[in-house]
DNA sequence: ACCTGAACACCGTTCAAGT
DNA sequence: ACCTGAACACCGTTCAAGT
């Protein structure tokens, strides 16, 4: 039998009025904040409900309250990425479609999960916010009809491949294995000729600069006008 | 007790040569078709060892034995799918790689899921030999050094990207819910106001003249010559 | 309204054992 | 060499129950 009379004074009870403090309450802006976190750190394969839950000192299901599915994170957390895409405040427009695009391929290369989670439509009101400047800006270049649909569609997926095939690279954090594949390339050369010679998968130039130039051209084949003079 | 004779008489033994009949053995060509199958079938959530080693008439664990995990199974689905892509005979540098470009992008959209996959470096037989096929193409039309390699990748990021987007469309079946997508936007063209009534999501067009469309300025952009004169 | 606990119907993969 | 069966350590999600 333990003392009754040290919960009658105040000072002696466990924690009294601050006491359990149950943290913050869940939200689903912190579940989010936690899942980019999640995949930041561990990836995509090693994001769990329950591990996610784990982080936020919930359980698992409790998630269920605000959420509807896994998926609806994984949803939630895309969209948080092109968040971080800033909306450009240059005036010519070719300038400005170019800043964007650059942006958006650097965020989601920050989050290299972000590219594998691409395959649903994306809705996200960050990514319309981002999509909508860009075509306004392809109008304001005097882009209309099936030539403004053309620009749209190919300069999002010209940073959409990108995003995706650069990104493949950077998860897997092993540098040796990068030489490796080279070798692999270089060991086939009677199949793989051009490949082998051209030192296809070497770093000369590095992924940001090949993808500028690239984007420079589609940005002139497009109609934008050629590379910004000064 | 049974009849002992009935097995000494060759033709009253049960199926006595070609008994049991195990079908025809395991093989990794084998288990790549079923996964497939399986996944033109029923999309990428629904492909598990245990329903594949179940269309093969095996358990699960047999599958093992010929493969490491279930991502080679994925890889080796994915180079399958390149595999479908004939390499061309055009002898035009310009229309060879148009050829090849467009035909990858279809056998991706015929297997909507296969975009999806792409997470992973594209290392296969089948990838590599397209790719060589491609880059070998651009040679031909003279380009090298840094422009063969802008040209290299831009030119499938752009395939790459096409697939990823116009096949998370194909994936989802319901027709209506691209209307309703529309009408999505649509609601909100206060926030929206140029996808609103520029008719983003509309198929005015359809996806693959938008594509070809879009592919013809980039190989304009790349230095392959204009439009085939003929 | 918000969270817990128990439970369901699954997963991928390992490994000893069979033939 | 090739496959089975049992088992391990997980999953996402539902739902009654607590506060």
């Amino acid at each position: 039998m333990t003392d009754q009379r040290a919960n009658d004074v105040l000072w002696l009870r466990d924690r009294p009025t601050a006491a359990p403090r149950k943290a913050e309450p869940l939200s689903v802006a912190r579940i989010v904040a936690a899942a980019v976190a999640e995949l930041d750190e561990h990836g995509v394969e090693r994001l769990t409900m329950r591990r996610l839950a784990q982080r936020l000192e919930v359980t698992s299901t409790a998630l269920y309250w605000h959420v509807r599915t896994k998926e609806d994170v994984l949803d939630l957390a895309v969209d948080h990425v092109l968040g971080e895409v800033p909306i450009p405040t240059e005036t010519d427009p070719r300038s400005a479609a170019r800043v964007l695009l650059v942006d958006w391929r650097a965020a989601m290369l920050r989050h290299p999960w972000s590219p594998t989670l691409l395959g649903r439509p994306l809705l996200g009101p960050n990514v319309l916010a981002r999509v909508e400047f860009l075509q306004a800006t392809l109008v304001r270049a005097g882009l209309v009809g099936d030539d403004l649909q053309v620009a749209t569609k190919l300069l999002s997926n010209v940073v959409i491949g990108t995003a995706m095939n650069d990104a493949s690279w950077r998860r897997l954090d092993n540098p040796s294995l990068v030489a490796e594949v080279g070798r692999f390339i270089v060991g086939q050369r009677d199949r793989y000729p051009t490949l082998a010679s051209s030192g296809f998968l070497d770093d000369g130039s590095s992924d940001d600069e090949l993808f500028v130039r690239g984007l420079d051209r589609v940005l002139d084949a497009v109609g934008l006008g050629c590379a910004p003079r000064r």
